[in-house]
DNA sequence: TCTGGCACTCGGATAATCGGAGTGCCAACT
DNA sequence: AGTTGGCACTCCGATTATCCGAGTGCCAGA
């Protein structure tokens, strides 16, 4: 029995608390909002939503707060994605496209993302595993002593350094560079490692040593996800403005810490979809008073990572929600240009 | 005046407001430290302390605090080194010597450091300017795309991406490589920059607009300090444990957000001594509740960088300084040992 | 079905009270 | 001269009591 009325005070009063911070009551709403009724009829309203579980009240004679359930029917009835203003979407066009190489992008995306929303921001560095391999290249230091660069699709490079057992001349390191691009330049990288296990068994005797010990260094770069597990937090002083200190700041300061448990907010369901997690929604119990807005990134469907806010469950749902998914494509965008 | 057994009650009262964060008086005093006197006396030392300035009374009938000064005479006259235990030793070996590159010593220094404190930790990453190009590596992607990769002294590898007006073909390319190799290999970047920025006059003419371009980034990435300004932040999550969150996290919390500011409070000095600054001794009158243990780091008195860790001016002293000096000491061993 | 009226509730802000830790000072002692 | 015990005094902070008002639920009337 949620009628259209009850819906427009349901969302008057999550607006309402959201701006506040503090519990509406019946007679605020009616003269904030132009309802077209009397606080006598909101509150008949109020005691029905608060029947089916929408709203809470903190004590007798009190405002109501929404629950999380009333956030979620907010989102998913109410909500409608606030539009960028024409100053915001230039923001992001312009620092976005002044970054230099793939970490300053991420780099610039938290901080854009936490100015933006006022929010603590979260940003998840691409994916290594999905990427292919664009080239490889071996740089003699010394005679013993090799410079593995491996550079991916993404735009990402990595690089290793490898002592060899014995010296390998400049013309064997040119076969070699040429064997491994063969067998792995624009294959994923998975396959790539795979492939290039059986390299040392295709050159010659005097070969094979240097060549397991680059490939060894090669593959453990490739099925190296530690870059997967890699996120970047921003905004963190924005917690200050949290009310609540033990409740909501803490438990999420010490999350903010571990990465994984940053991983597992965003959510790394592989979708691109932008999604809304709400209190107790989440996994983690201690974060009941957060609530997360996330969404994957990455060219065309193609997913890379995922970017996103934490806030409190009090939080301004549509213009995270807008934010967050104005920043991923501009991200998608960008990465998209580095790889044609 | 300041004789032995005022020093004494100095040292007695500042380890106590550390351990209990509350005013101490004259007889809790007496009781847990065996000062061998009444608590008459010990009032009577530290009125004299008081008038010196090295304590504060909040309020008429309350115990004494420390006052800036008095953690300064602390720490210049009466504190000695907390020396490390060997579990403490052994972490920081292990964990360290478990980095696979650059970045990721710093990352693990900052983990680590702030465990070992349980406080907020800093660490620069390592400047860019007094290292030296080791290798220049240029690998064409397209025929008009070429990925040019700086590898310095330090382990530091960074690349870019050029793209070229004509295309370019491969032999002409490696001509370019021993070309900027050997203007550039083993000078400092701000030299090796100047250097070569007459490199693109002395190649075929059919050279120089691809020499140019390629100086360009490369020019640009060896004056780039970018990353002498990157520094890591961890143990934020610590600042749950202060007690006033207006006066002392709200500020910091702000100022980690702003890498400038925190290298100010690391302080360039450039130095590679132990230094603590002690809240108003600070650059910043909002961090003036918050103490700064800092140290430069760096093979062999050469100044690549700084670490060290922020917290409230009542703080844990020796045991903060013998962790930053451990761990500067490990990680300047650890640069020094990929640097031969 | 909505509205105005009304008695009632209860949290939080304000004021009042009280205990105790701590001080400063002084006279006596070594 | 330095140290000590005694003592009156201060003042913070915790505890308790008081009070105000926003907000509610319910009911009778439109």
């Amino acid at each position: 029995m949620v009628d259209d009325r009850k819906l427009d005070v349901l969302r008057a009063i999550v607006e309402d608390y959201v701006a506040t911070e503090e519990p509406v009551g019946s007679k605020a709403l009616v003269e904030r909002h132009g309802l077209g009724v009397s606080p006598a009829t909101v509150r008949n309203d109020m005691a029905a939503l608060e029947d089916e579980g929408y709203i809470h009240q903190p004590h007798t004679s009190a405002g109501r707060v929404p629950t999380d359930k009333g956030y979620r029917l907010f989102v998913d009835k109410l909500a409608t994605l606030k539009p960028m203003s024409v100053a915001e979407r230039r923001a992001i066009a312009t620092l976005l496209d002044g970054a230099v190489d793939l970490d300053d992008v991420v780099q610039r995306s938290v901080r854009l993302l936490s100015q933006l929303t006022r929010q603590v921001a979260i940003v998840q560095y691409p994916t290594l595993s999905r990427s292919t391999v664009r080239h490889i290249e071996l740089v003699s230091l010394t005679p013993t002593r090799v410079m593995v660069i491996l550079i991916l699709s993404t735009g990402r490079v990595e690089q290793r350094l490898v002592e060899l057992d014995a010296p390998v001349v400049d013309t064997d390191l040119a076969e070699l560079r040429v064997a491994v691009n063969q067998t792995s330049a624009g294959v994923q990288i998975a396959a790539a490692a795979a492939a290039l296990a059986d390299l040392p068994d295709g050159v010659r005797p005097e070969q094979a040593d240097s060549a397991r010990a680059i490939v060894g260094v090669l593959t453990e770069a490739m099925s190296d996800h530690r870059s997967d597990e890699r996120v970047a937090v921003g905004g963190t002083a924005n917690l200050a403005r949290y009310g609540d200190f033990d409740t909501a700041v803490r438990p999420l300061l010490e999350a903010l810490e571990e990465h994984v448990v940053l991983l597992k907010l965003l959510g790394e369901s592989g979708t691109d979809a932008l999604t809304v997690r709400i209190g107790h929604e989440g996994p983690y119990s201690e974060l009941a008073a957060t609530s997360v807005v996330a969404t994957g990134y990455g060219p065309q469907e193609f997913h890379l990572g995922s970017l996103g806010v934490v806030g409190p469950t009090r939080m301004d749902y549509p213009g995270s929600m807008a934010a967050v998914r104005a920043v991923a494509r501009y991200v998608s965008r960008i990465l998209d240009e580095g790889n044609q």
